[in-house]
DNA sequence: CCAAGACCTG
DNA sequence: CAGGTCTTGG
């Protein structure tokens, strides 16, 4: 069951015990997954959004689905199929029918709907072919019944026989003329109804846009709120632009076209195809999101779990699109290696000119955050340990900025596979061989100053997409993209990335280590907290990350060494407190993990069982588990060491579980001394500043 | 007394 | 992950 349209089909063969909706699909990982998560899925579900976004949707994913679903379909060439699942939209009909506004809603969609709609004519078409079956189905069990009763007639009653079946004739035109009737309605119940769930979806996307262009008094209600979001991803399938992904501001106008001329064309309420791209890219990556809503919750749910849905989104959103960059990035940084002064860099991104105001702009990227997120929208996810003093002055600013959030609808890249270089992004990356990122895609290529990306994408993204208030102060992402896209004076990529590779760069041999893909400097963290200086007051997400990796290594640093390693940090009580408290909490979790996992094996019965769970592979839970702790992205080889201390630290646990030690209220303690001496050196890349990277790890 | 670390809580 | 509290060892 890899690919969602198996997904969707499986569950669509469960639905009519339970039907639910699933307003994103699942992972199949996630199921296994220990994170938080959200409201239980139910068990059975069937998608809504894709399907009914996209109606229109060429997408060779959906097919199955819109097969199956028959509504948006050709005229599949199996007629049972096709009698299934008519039957199957007539009882989601029935099902529905206590959700009164829908018919309404379906009703005024149908006025508004113009004939020319495929959507429309499709559902007519399904129509007639729902009768013609019921029709031929009535003829046939005619034709039965008549014979049946003609043997029977045969048998004597010969002169009844003319006038019964004058009247049975009468009752059946009757009955076929009933089932139509019943049929129609139907039919018009179902049809209002996915509009409805379309409208509502729909909404969630957009809401506060739908308002905005109600007021306005528009047939463009609909449209205006997904063209925004269609822009953010619009396109990513062309094959003649590898950067497409990256630049759909290119393509926004165009589609500004189109959305123009449908309208003139009477096709304003038409729900925009552009959306398709959205799930082909979502699915393409490999990204899943899990919110799902029982059917008729989203009824009742109102704010709240529109909420969790774009929130999830929005998380999605931002998360693949960093990521996406991220790859190109490194690409672009593989592609190409001559030499620049790694000052110039430095000199080049000062924090100014990323907070730099220049919001009125839409920015090249195309990207408009705040354009998809939903009225009331709270921020949610911040950038993780931020220096105190950024994070201070951030949250004066931003006194929404205060939630916790921790994707728990998206599961980690390769949960299960970290060793698997990760599945490229079909739609967006272009292949290797292809030159990626060739300046000549984008009519005029932003030159993408690498710093500026990476990491910090991701923060940005989603600190922007997630605020609506942010979204007109500094901290927005326009200024960012601002300082990307219109200074084309800023130098271009190839040239600054070779210089940011030092010879270092080879000689990671220890557990595949590069030296700081972008001469150590993890990308916008520069930008960000750093001036034009060499080292910065607070810890920066990035350092955080790095932090994490060098966890592999010590457990428990010494000051010194945090010292040793943290060079781009000007260290104050505080910072050191802070990094000494990091891997405090560092090894809380690892300790959590290893004991839970020991009482876990301490529980199995059969010693075989036992010495596997006490085995920790690399396709072990406990390694995925860890190994998405402090390498979420992963981006590094977990050394193998690591790998043997961890399961040491599981034995030693399990043992003293096992032997009642853990009686004891400091049991812990020896277990913490050993674990403690096994410390092992950390990389020398890891003195660079910035974070280090695994060159195997590299898309 | 102080700093490091564990532990608890939000 | 950050804050606080408590324990412990020097």
């Amino acid at each position: 069951m890899d690919s969602p349209s198996e997904f969707f089909q499986q569950q669509q063969q469960q639905q009519q015990s339970h039907p639910s909706f699933d307003l994103y699909t699942r992972s199949p990982l996630e199921s296994t997954s220990t994170g938080p998560s959200y409201p239980a899925s139910s068990p059975v579900t069937y998608p809504v959004i894709s399907p009914l976004l996209h109606p229109n949707s060429a997408s060779q994913r959906w097919g199955g689905y819109r097969q199956r679903q028959c509504l948006f379909s050709e005229l599949p060439a199996s007629e049972d199929g096709q009698e299934e699942d008519v039957e199957m939209l007539g009882r989601k009909a029935a099902e529905g029918a206590s959700q009164a506004p829908l018919a309404k809603l379906g009703e005024r969609r149908r006025v508004s709907l113009p004939e020319s709609c495929d959507w429309n004519q499709d559902v007519v078409r399904v129509k007639r072919l729902r009768v013609d079956n019921v029709l031929r189905r009535n003829g046939e069990m005619e034709k039965e019944g008549h014979r049946g009763r003609r043997r029977i007639a045969s048998r004597g009653l010969q002169d009844e026989k003319n006038g019964e079946e004058e009247g049975r004739r009468k009752e059946s035109r009757e009955g076929r003329r009933r089932q139509r009737r019943e049929l129609k309605l139907q039919l018009e119940e179902t049809r209002g109804r996915l509009l409805e769930l379309q409208r509502k979806v729909w909404r969630a996307y957009g809401e506060q846009r739908i308002e905005e262009e109600k007021e306005e008094g528009g047939g463009e209600e609909e449209d205006g709120g997904m063209d925004e979001m269609a822009e953010m991803f619009s396109e990513g399938e062309g094959d003649d632009c590898p950067a497409s992904g990256l630049s759909p501001s290119v393509f926004s106008s165009e589609r500004k076209r189109e959305k123009h001329e449908s309208s003139q064309n009477g096709n304003s309420e038409e729900f925009p195809e552009e959306a398709m791209d959205l799930d082909v890219e979502l699915d393409g990556g490999g990204v899943w999101l899990g919110c799902s809503l029982v059917q008729g919750e989203w009824e009742n749910t109102n704010s709240n779990e529109k909420e969790k849905f774009a929130q999830a989104l929005k998380q999605e959103l931002a998360n693949v699109v960093a990521r996406v960059i991220d790859r190109v990035v490194r690409l672009y940084a593989e592609s190409d290696q001559s030499p620049t002064p790694a000052s110039v860099l430095a000199q080049e991104t000062p924090a100014s000119r990323v907070f730099g105001p220049n919001p009125s702009k839409k920015p090249r990227l195309g990207f408009r955050p705040h354009a998809l997120v939903p009225g009331g929208m709270h921020v949610v996810e911040q950038a993780e340990a931020l220096p105190l003093v950024a994070k201070k002055l951030q949250d004066k600013r931003n006194p929404l900025n205060q939630g916790k959030h921790k994707h728990p609808l998206i599961p980690p890249q390769n949960p299960g596979l970290p060793f698997l270089p990760q599945p490229p992004l079909p739609a967006l990356l272009p292949p290797r061989n292809k030159e990626p990122f060739l300046p000549s895609c984008p009519p005029n290529p932003p030159p993408l100053p690498l710093p500026l990306l990476h990491y910090t994408m991701q923060h940005l993204f989603t600190r922007s997409l997630s605020s609506i208030p942010l979204h007109k102060d500094g901290l927005s992402s326009e200024p960012f993209m601002e300082f990307r896209t219109h200074n084309p004076s800023f130098p271009p990529l190839p040239p600054l990335l070779a210089q940011l590779n030092p010879p270092l760069a080879d000689r990671g041999t220890d557990e595949g280590m590069r030296a700081g893909g972008i001469g150590g400097m993890d990308g916008g963290d520069v930008a960000l907290y750093l001036g034009a200086g060499a080292s910065q007051e607070g810890l920066s997400p990035c350092h955080l990350k790095k932090a994490k990796l060098m966890f592999f290594y010590t457990r428990y640093p010494s000051s010194n060494t945090l010292k040793t390693y943290f060079p781009d940090v000007k260290f104050n009580r505080c910072v050191t407190s802070q990094l000494i408290k990091w891997f405090s909490n560092f090894r809380e979790f690892f300790y959590i993990q290893i004991e839970r996992f020991a009482r876990q094996a301490a529980r199995e019965g059969l010693p075989a069982t036992r010495e596997r769970a006490l085995r920790l592979g690399r396709n072990s839970e406990l390694f995925r588990i860890l190994n998405m702790h402090y390498n979420k992205s992963n981006d590094y080889q977990v050394p193998d060491r690591f790998v043997e201390v961890s399961e040491l630290a599981l034995r030693e646990f399990f043992t003293a579980i096992q032997s009642g030690r853990d009686a004891d209220p400091c049991w812990k303690k020896s277990i913490y001394k050993i674990i403690c001496k096994l410390d092992s050196p950390v990389p020398d890349s890891f003195r660079l500043p910035g974070c280090p990277m695994d060159t195997h790890r590299m898309v």
